[in-house]
DNA sequence: CAAAAATATGTATGATGCTACATATTGCGA
DNA sequence: TCGCAATATGTAGCATCATACATATTTTTG
């Protein structure tokens, strides 16, 4: 039982949302708050458009989790939301202007945790446990 | 960012939940309500006594969590609490009697979900990843 | 032994996930 | 073009996680 796949993802899972929230009380942000605020920055820097339909796509989560996220960012100004031009059903979301140091504290927070979660892993090891996770999320897919 | 380690562990848990869950419907059971009368069953065969406070300790959640996971299974009848003779601080969880076959069913279909997550994994390579599992608990506990 | 500390459970409230249903807009086929 | 299907967003309500605070009981301690 205490083998299970499931049962270890399920556990790390826990023990990693407290982790990282923790962490990230700092920044008024959440951990599934703040996977929004990367895919916007990286699809901003694509130059590409987001709607709230995209980012549930982007996480495969259903909708309405989306909406109370965005809802909960744009409550704290942390980005923006504005509707469609072309297409009025579609609402799209811009990242607000944040102080400049606040990407790289958020990514030196980030190695950190991952450094953390991999204590004791060689890079090899690393390379290894990447493919299974990939390989995961592709069965369940 | 789509290799970090923690990003890669929460969309696994996120499909996971999803399709366990679905799974589970049949049960009349969530993947959250089974961990814990998992545990219960592994427990009863041990003949130990658990209360809340063991379960909390056992998941690493916080109590107001367990509350809520046993209040619910109470009201399915899956379980049923007493408060502690010795003690009248604690309240003692038992399971119900059930279906002879219900375990079976469990055991079954826990299989097939493992073989479906671990799909084209070979042998070797599940003992690998459940040791980096293993390893990953350990750094953040 | 009485007051204080520790422990276990309970309540309230918020965030993140879900399903089911509702609304608004667009697009497409007869 | 008109109506219907498809699409995107919104609302309601539930489960599971959290923190903060409250209550009841036991234990410790002065």
């Amino acid at each position: 039982m205490e083998n299970d796949i499931g049962y270890l993802i399920k556990q790390i899972d826990l023990s990693l949302l407290k982790a990282v929230n923790r962490e990230l009380e700092a920044f008024g942000l959440t951990f599934s708050q703040l996977r929004v605020l990367v895919l916007l920055r990286q699809r901003e820097q694509a130059r590409l458009m987001t709607s709230f339909k995209d980012i549930e796509l982007h996480f495969g989560t259903s909708h309405t989790t989306v909406l109370g996220l965005l809802r909960r960012l744009e409550a704290k100004r942390f980005i923006r939301t504005e509707i469609g031009q072309a297409d009025r059903r579609v609402r799209n979301v811009h990242l607000s202007e944040v102080d400049p140091t606040f990407w790289e504290r958020l990514d030196a927070n980030k190695r950190l945790t991952e450094k953390r979660i991999l204590s004791g892993f060689s890079n090899e090891e690393v390379a290894t446990f990447q493919t299974f996770l990939k390989k995961v999320i592709r069965n369940l897919g």
